[in-house]
DNA sequence: TGTACATCAGTGAACGCGCGTTCACTGATGTAC
DNA sequence: TGTACATCAGTGAACGCGCGTTCACTGATGTAC
């Protein structure tokens, strides 16, 4: 009683679910524990009794807002998506803005990064990609095209800043532009991994510096 | 009827399988069948019901072999860890006994590495690493362990060859000798997840060969 | 300002299926005397 | 060589529980006249 009083004088501060209506703030609370519940559990030992009960909400309540379980996915990559393109638009703008060397501000853009990610305070949503990816099978056809569309931009993002670089600084010898784009992805998702497994949450922060320290070296005109 | 009578004279040539007993046969297809899921479903989806058919056995059969799924998870996890050491031991072997300079065997034992991805038929087996990670909360607290010690023997291994070569070959400047030697497992562990979704195998190779690169560099005298 | 209707955001009960696990039992193979 | 017993490698039936999904219904809020 007392709660749902509260709940329609002064919503509850959820970061994302803010000045929402309200069947988009139940829909992202849904979404957050399904998160969380996917990444430690996997998809299939999420079951939806756990996510609307953290919701508040009975299960009927889920089939309103998602045509079935494989839409939770779908939603759910959708926002990631969406969400984590913007993060590294915003850092690319940001690093591109203090220099006009394609390479001091991909060098910026890695410090930035990296701190991101030390910030972070739980899991990097890059969790996600290599959850689905580990679990494809239970996914729809849907699901598997936005993961792999999301890994190709920024395969694109990447790959075009780096040749952009390579124009600038001839590498000597030259290198395999693509490969290297891959190589921050792979480190990111790799880095996620070791840091889960060995509880050491400055790992993420660390690979990225090191992955910065090869890109470095790999254009040093030396 | 066939089947049976042939199975008793020729066993099936199943790599692993092949030369003991019954059971441990058995047992071995179970394991098989259980990898293959487990990576490409997730634990709680892989059924037991899908295993023992893939094994040509009952349900029950399965109980005489596993005294529960954690049983099975834990098996599997120590099988693969067993193997993949010996791998590793091997290529280290092959790749010391070429040159006593530990950075050109290093480098020697990379693309030997790189060479073992390439030819790979199917996934690395360092899948389960990252499937056990992504589904922790599933596995009990042993398969968690083992896991763990898994990682931290490999960064050993990695980061005392990698002390031996800096002692060698003092970098300039100097490097985080621990972070470089995650870095391998970090790349082998996120090149698996993007080989998979962009559906490259060569990936696994590239990326291997992307960081001998970055080592070449590191401790490049120039 | 009041009323009629539409949309939003759910509720509650029921369903059938597949799952992991147990238990009593069994035929084939190996070993001791 | 034959017999008694033990171990190996399973079988078959049954269990209870939790899962995803459906369906008819509902109270609160928003909109048109």
């Amino acid at each position: 009683m007392v709660d749902k009083v509260m709940e329609k004088t002064a919503p509850p501060a959820g970061s994302r679910a803010e000045g929402a209506r309200k069947g988009e703030r139940t829909r992202a609370r849904i979404l957050d524990a399904a998160y969380d519940a996917i990444v430690h559990k996997g998809f299939a030992a999420t079951s939806i009794d756990e996510l609307v009960e953290a919701a508040g909400i009975t299960k009927s309540g889920f089939f309103y807002h998602f045509k079935d379980k494989n839409d939770l996915a779908r939603q759910l990559l959708e926002r990631f998506l969406a969400e984590d393109g913007e993060i590294l638009a915003t850092l690319e703008r940001r690093a591109r803005a203090l220099s006009d060397d394609p390479l001091r501000s991909f060098l910026v853009f890695l410090d930035l990064y990296a701190e991101v990610m030390d910030e972070m305070p739980a899991l990097h949503p890059g969790c996600l990609v290599a959850a689905i990816t580990y679990q494809d099978q239970m996914f729809d056809a849907a699901v598997r095209a936005m993961n792999l569309d999301g890994l190709l931009s920024l395969r694109r993002r990447f790959t075009d800043w780096l040749s952009e670089i390579a124009a600038r600084h001839p590498p000597r010898p030259p290198l395999d532009v693509e490969a290297l784009a891959d190589n921050l992805t792979v480190t990111v998702e790799g880095a996620i991994i070791l840091s889960r497994v060995l509880g050491d949450r400055a790992l993420l922060g660390r690979q990225t510096r090191l992955f910065r320290d090869h890109v470095k070296r790999a254009f040093a005109a030396a």
